[in-house]
RNA sequence: GGUAUCGUGGCCGAGCGGCUAGGCACCGGUCUGCAAAACCGGCUACAGCGGUUCGAAUCCGCUCGAUACCUCCA
């Protein structure tokens, strides 16, 4: 395949030619979600973001093994609370275990996933099952001189790690002015200096999670994890480590630095970032009440939605952006979104009954083209679907015998499209096919019998019954040749 | 304050040195019993100030603004 991808390493800040480290397999890992709440946008980015990822390496041939955590252990209130389990506190409040807690969450973010059409990664590890693997690699790190023992809690020393190595390459930031900006912390400093990370964390006697270690009954630091469970399922040295901007520091520099000393490798070759999300040009945050769920988006339950928004269009949207451009969200930009989605969909309905002629009138070879371009460039969705939507353009112009195209051309549109729209991108048409059958004869005989007081000229019942269509959300279009109906306006 | 990412027309958003983005909205027109859809046409921007260049939205510098991170923890 003639195809070169190219991808935007965050680490040298360049798109470069992806090349995988033992083709055709792909390792890749993402970050995934922390589950002690209903899934947001926050969390459908990423999702939706390495899903197209996902999907082209595949489309290219290669072999991926996707892997995506679920973080269930060790989580503090970044708010108001202090030192207290994000899950245990949940945990309290509703009389359950955390792991209730935890599977109740994953479950719904599971569901959430699967509207959204995000395709299950390969794998999907929980880090509290991986404890013994998290415990492992803190020995290593400690074994090499690296981490020190305070009150049960274990540290990696950034100081001694940047005399030697980099710390703050990924992120751009120098250690000198990490530890001059830090804020003086008030009481039990346990580290030796404030950049300092734990690698295992002691747990207070109210903490409900724990597991015991040499060091201490506790749980594993945040970076842990994913040097864990990336090292067990890819390797020490994999391809392609994926995740919200929000995690480069000190999440991933820290992943790097766990992984140098305990592997004496980097964890990965490319390190891909998607871009951060606001509402209204504003930041997400509870405490600013405009906090969104992608069940209140799907339902229209928020105080700020003027409606509510399909799975669909909430992915479309977001494709419709590049992946590492932010990306604000507004009732004005989604019901755009929401009319430009149906209208392509409305078009691929339309190519698969188009008749072909003798010549086409346009070069259907350039767009395949165009939209392979498009996704080589470090994946640029919204290229692609602009593309796309010249060729709507087209397609319409043959439905109205205004353009021609021929069998083979036609037949070249129809896989470019499946290829693209469905296979790639995700999209998929929201009606329910199982029941479309049904409700297709029921309307035709409805529309027959709104035809027949057409031909009379009753027009106050025509009008009548296509109002009244209307009102349960069935759209009646007139043409020359009869009529047509689709769900929606 | 530091680091990072950005600042494009009414709105959302591509663009990476010269040439068209695209979607939505709006205004005309074709079509139509009416409407919608579709089609045709119109509106047409690059935060500000300097600089480089024959030529800059695109490169460089500064200013202003936005978002994320910079904290014990995830």
């Amino acid at each position: 395949m003639e195809n070169k991808l190219f991808v935007y390493n965050t680490i040298s800040r360049t798109k470069e030619a992806f090349e995988p480290i033992n083709p055709p397999l792909v390792g890749m890992y993402v970050c995934g979600p922390t589950v002690y709440g209903d899934a947001h946008l926050g969390h459908a980015r990423p999702a939706i973001t390495f899903d197209l990822v996902f999907r082209y390496l595949q489309h290219l041939g290669y072999k991926v093994r996707y892997v995506r955590n679920i973080t269930d252990v060790g989580h503090l209130e970044n708010d108001a609370d202090e030192g207290e389990d994000k899950i245990a506190k949940k945990a309290r409040l509703e009389q359950l275990e955390p792991m209730e807690v935890v599977q109740y969450f994953t479950d719904r973010y599971h569901i959430n996933m699967n509207q959204l059409n995000v395709l299950s990664p390969s794998i999907e590890p929980r880090a509290s099952g991986h404890i013994i693997e998290q415990i492992e690699i803190v020995k290593k790190i400690i074994e090499k001189g690296y981490a020190y023992e305070t009150n049960g809690s274990v540290y990696f020393d950034v100081v001694k790690y940047d005399s030697s190595h980099h710390y703050g390459k990924l992120s751009g930031r120098i250690l000198e002015d990490l530890l001059s900006n830090t804020r003086a912390l008030d009481g039990q400093d346990e580290k030796r200096n404030a950049a300092d990370f734990a690698l295992w964390k002691k747990a207070e006697p109210e903490h409900i999670m724990r597991w015991p270690s040499p060091w201490s009954d506790g749980f594993p630091g945040w970076h842990m994890e994913c040097s864990a469970m990336s090292c067990k399922y890819l390797g020490e040295h994999f391809d392609i480590h994926g995740g919200g901007m929000d995690l480069l520091f000190p999440h991933h520099e820290s992943e790097i630095a766990q992984s140098n000393i305990a592997n004496d490798k980097e964890p990965c070759k490319y390190w891909l970032h998607n871009n951060m999300i606001t509402i209204n040009g504003q930041k997400m945050g509870k405490s600013l009440g405009n906090f969104i769920t992608l069940n209140e988006f799907f339902a229209g339950s928020h105080s700020s939605l003027e409606k509510a928004f399909s799975p669909m269009t909430i992915r479309f949207f977001m494709l419709q952006t590049h992946y590492r451009s932010t990306l604000d969200f507004s009732n004005e930009a989604l019901i755009a979104s929401e009319k430009g989605l149906k209208r392509l969909m409305l078009a691929m309905e339309i190519l698969d009954k188009l008749k072909p002629s003798e010549v086409s009138t346009t070069d259907i070879s350039q767009l395949s083209n165009k939209c392979y371009e498009a996704m080589n460039d470090d994946f640029n969705s919204p290229q692609v679907l602009a593309n796309l939507f010249d060729t709507v353009r087209f397609i319409n112009g043959v439905n109205d015998n205004d353009e021609t195209i021929t069998a083979d051309d036609l037949q070249k549109l129809k896989v470019i499209y499946t290829t693209f729209v469905i296979d790639l991108l995700g999209l998929r048409n929201e009606t329910n096919t199982d029941q479309i059958e049904i409700i297709d004869s029921l309307m035709t005989m409805i529309l027959n019998t709104r035809n027949l007081a057409k031909i009379n000229r009753d027009f106050a019942v025509s009008d009548k019954i296509r109002a009244d269509l209307n009102k349960i959300g069935i759209a009646v279009k007139d043409n020359k040749d009869g009529s047509t109906w689709s769900f929606g306006i």
